[in-house]
DNA sequence: GAGAATTAGTATTTGTTCTGAACTATATGG
DNA sequence: CCATATAGTTCAGAACAAATACTAATTCTC
């Protein structure tokens, strides 16, 4: 829910939880700066610059550097960074894999391992119990490598109830109502600040906004290929979650009214167009005695080789999405999209499908069409991510 | 913009003026409530609110009413309200009148003028002193209503950027790049807060958030049927301004990707089916030496007729509706809709051909749509609506 | 190379604001 | 009339950032 939760009261101890984060903050991008460059920076005097600062070292988040020199007259100052000896754990649970991986504090992927494994209806304590031993291995190279976690996160391909933890439904690993919150408590244990679950896309559209190409833009709609098409909207480098949390299903967006039904039940949906198997059918792919990987590889091979029926597909399919990021463009005033997961191998006929579609039923609006390049580690980029975030904006939980 | 602003540091002062804010909205809603009561629900002590409550009514926002009886035990609060003698100017210009009213902070409609006149083409500088003294005689009645203004708002059909007070385009009008900051300034003359520009749909979506059928969704998408289509996003509560600040656009909303050019330059937008032009065309009503509001009459007598063409038309512009409806409910999370504008006088037609649609496009996916209420004062009242806002929010620049 | 200039960072006092506890005020009920 | 209950006020105490004055460390200039 994006509404304004409870009314809480402001209290004078507000005030240093505020300025710790926006302190905190100050460091983030940049990376390196002295006391005197945030106090300048963010209104602040010195003096209470020097005390929150002192704060921070405390809780381990930042680290002085020594000396900054700048070559200037006067004293020189002391840089101020994020601590690359905390981190947080991303984990995501897909259908063709489990991986986890360790983020630090400077947007270091410090550790990383995937397991390849087809979860598609197994049983989920089964697949859990993969994870979580997946991550104690992790979490454990993480130790050695001198990094200390400060949460996690687990992204999933499906609907999620982040508050209570839930999987609400995924249809492509066909669960539905699964409970997670204790294999979030296993994530990282002991850590600070718990971990929280998340859907795919929405973790994927974060990693770009943070460590990808969202990082120039700060407003656009991510699109993500996978079986499904999932879509995360970020503005003003925020995600934008909407009205019911679950903003940025791009999938069931009408392209087509006269279409065909849909699985959600509709009609003429992007996924009926641009969905894998609507794909893989108009090019005249079968699936039989196939894996999905080996079938998207026999649809690169086609566009390869310059197959007709297969380029046809995939430009219906850029066509369609042009219909549904108009729609992006016009209802939440965006220029800008992302592509990700599975849209990146067809990136040579897709993109070209989809600007040409794009300049025709709306010219000059989305000035800017660009392909993820963070590939299969997206989502759990953006898991860890998110958790390293958290601690961010509340490092006086960390304070004695 | 949405993003993020000036990393403001956080003051000692900053709880208090946090603190003066939350009281006042925990008397917005209720209308009236004791310092207890305010304290049992925000979490203030009653020292902090006795202390808060002094200072809103030195503001002259807040009053107290005397003794309320509860028929308990122990000593009677005493209530406190929103003063009905401090109030706000909204005024409006639209293709076919100026309107100007006072809302006062109880929600009433203190004073409402309307100057029936066609001002498509007219130079600005005529219209705008046309409606400074429609505002100087509005104003001057509801001073000697005991109304005192703090504040105004201005609603335009057309894209406009407020931080600068300007009309950037307004094709209904013909009116480009016009500077409103001075004719802002003559709105309420001498009041404390500085009058703002705002787009007409968004203005009447927030209207009905604030006093017609919104109140009781908190979420929806308003579309506001006038010589184009417009919209105003309400998540949560709040006006939803998009990534660039003009979200809602709903006119340019891709519903057949295969139809007619549309004046934007774009191809098959949502004006090409359901814009007043279209659906007259459509339904076989010439222009030929009438005005809008004559054609539109003849629309109404056609449908009323069963005039097949004419109850066509309509059905597809609701189709053309619901395909832009799905999109903001799949891209947004929205489950609501509110229709005001012209679409209310085509209600009959309209409304059943729009949820027949939606049931087909996206099953269950909206769960309401509602028609407004509020006619052709939505705009003006939620400009002035705006205004009183923004005074409840910064109650502490009327403290000495 | 000594002192002036300049910039970084710290210590101390002051004013604002909330909290908590004790207190006064005003009602109901027996 | 007094016990009880609720509303609201007063006052000391703690947390915090601002303002001011200070110390520390470096470069520039003569």
């Amino acid at each position: 829910m994006t509404s304004q939760a409870t009314p809480a009261p402001g209290r004078v101890g507000d005030v240093r939880r505020r300025n710790l984060a926006l302190v905190l903050n100050r460091l983030g991008p940049e990376g390196v700066a002295s006391r005197a460059e945030i106090a300048a920076a963010t209104g602040l005097t010195k003096a209470s610059v020097s005390s929150l600062v002192a704060d921070l070292l405390e809780t381990g988040l930042v680290e002085e550097l020594g000396v900054t020199r700048g070559g200037e007259r006067g004293r020189p100052g002391v840089g101020l960074a994020l601590s690359p000896r905390r981190g947080a754990l991303g984990a995501e649970v897909n259908v063709d894999y489990l991986a986890v991986g360790v983020l630090d504090l400077r947007g270091a992927l410090r550790v990383h391992e995937t397991v390849e494994a087809s979860n598609h209806g197994r049983a989920p304590e089964d697949v859990l119990a993969d994870l979580r031993s997946l991550a104690a291995r992790v979490g454990e190279a993480a130790a050695a490598d001198g990094v200390e976690l400060l949460g996690g996160g687990l992204a999933v391909p499906g609907i999620v109830d982040t508050a209570s933890g839930t999987l609400v439904t995924a249809p492509n690993l066909a669960w539905a109502g699964v409970p997670l919150a204790g294999a979030l408590q296993d994530l990282a244990p002991g850590a600070p600040f718990s971990a929280e679950l998340s859907n795919e896309a929405d973790s994927a559209a974060l990693a770009e906004l943070w460590y990808g190409r969202g990082r120039a833009l700060g407003s656009y709609l991510y699109l993500s290929g996978e079986v499904g098409v999932g879509g995360g909207l970020v503005i003003g480098s925020q995600l934008f979650t909407g009205a019911g949390g679950h903003a940025g299903e791009v999938g069931h967006v009408v392209v087509d009214p006269g279409g065909r039904r849909c699985s959600c039940g509709g009609r003429g949906c992007v996924e009926t167009v641009a969905g894998q198997e609507a794909v893989l059918a108009a090019a005249g792919i079968t699936g039989a005695g196939s894996t999905t990987t080996g079938r998207l590889d026999a649809l690169t091979a086609s566009l390869a080789a310059g197959d007709a029926r297969a380029v046809g597909a995939v430009e219906r399919a850029g066509e369609a999405l042009a219909v549904a990021v108009v729609a992006a463009a016009r209802l939440v005033d965006l220029s800008a999209v992302v592509l990700g997961g599975h849209f990146g191998i067809l990136r040579g006929v897709l993109g070209p499908a989809l600007e040409a579609a794009l300049e025709d039923l709306a010219p000059g609006r989305i000035t800017t069409v660009a392909f993820s390049d963070l590939g299969a580690s997206a989502a759990l980029t953006g898991a860890a991510g998110a958790a390293l975030r958290r601690a961010l904006a509340a490092p006086h939980a960390l304070l004695g």
